[in-house]
DNA sequence: AACTATTATATAGTACGCTAGATAAACCGG
DNA sequence: CCGGTTTATCTAGCGTACTATATAATAGTT
């Protein structure tokens, strides 16, 4: 009777077990990199599109990254008490917040790039593999609208 | 100006950034369909591991599931408080913790099995590319040993 | 039986990620 | 310029997830 009466309805069958386990063993591979420059997996991501355009909104940032106020609001707040963004209210629109790379973002800005390549090499995949697992995960995350 | 100077650095390239948007929308796709009968996703997960095979221990689910202690024992509590689930110290060996389906757990089993197919559904995605994306993910998250 | 090591689980602290509700500035029709 | 709506952000609370540490039972050794 311990045998699954269904065994297509095993978790290791289900999809959305296997994205729930990528991103979790994703964010493990990136901490021993991450840790050396205090950042979290999440920071990074700021960090990464920080350095793409500065300064911009919370609100900026959130909708790049797919992050709820409520979540990157706190997560921006810790990286400016690290020192490594600035928050200030927008003088021409007082009901944003600007945010901005201190020197000491713009310090760790090649190492923050580093990791990057440090994670493709620690994959073990082939640059066309990696790139088609990309492209379907993000034709997934963001579908093309109705 | 605009213009990033390494356009390689994107946020968006990152196969990392992928997994991160990917396991995010997967679990809000969820949330509809696990909101009425009262379970997060990871919830979701541990109790398709229990329908598959029950009872268990608390170290035999984080296994399968791939969750830390510190993550499956709040969870299981949790679970436990909603009626879903028991949990009673093993007579054999009094170190462990042996979970198993309540009576509660077990009639919500047809429901809880449903979702996956809804989510299939939902996902927009041929049953070859499902499986096709599941494998890679899953190669991806559990890496042959060296 | 006492000592030590190992194993299984629990607890505490930090950091997401979500939702709901609050706040305050900007906009807009009359 | 006045009141209502919209927009941008913040706050609070719950539920994961992780790390490090603690507890407690079992197993092995002497």
């Amino acid at each position: 009777m311990s045998e699954p009466k269904n065994a297509s309805r095993l978790v290791r069958k289900q999809i959305s077990f296997a994205v729930y386990g990528a991103a979790g063993r994703m964010a493990r591979m990136h901490k021993p990199f991450l840790d050396p420059i205090s950042l979290t997996f999440p920071q990074y991501l700021v960090m990464l599109e920080l350095y793409t355009d500065a300064p911009r909104t919370v609100g900026e940032l959130g909708t790049a990254l797919g992050m709820d106020t409520g979540t990157i609001t706190p997560l921006l707040k810790r990286l400016q008490v690290s020192g490594k963004v600035s928050r200030m209210r927008d003088p021409e629109d007082e009901r944003r917040v600007i945010v901005d790379l201190t020197p000491t973002g713009l310090a760790i800005q090649e190492e923050v790039w580093g990791v990057s390549e440090k994670i493709k090499t620690a994959c073990q995949m082939t640059e066309g593999d990696l790139t088609a697992l990309r492209d379907t995960l993000h034709n997934f995350a963001h579908p093309a609208k109705a």
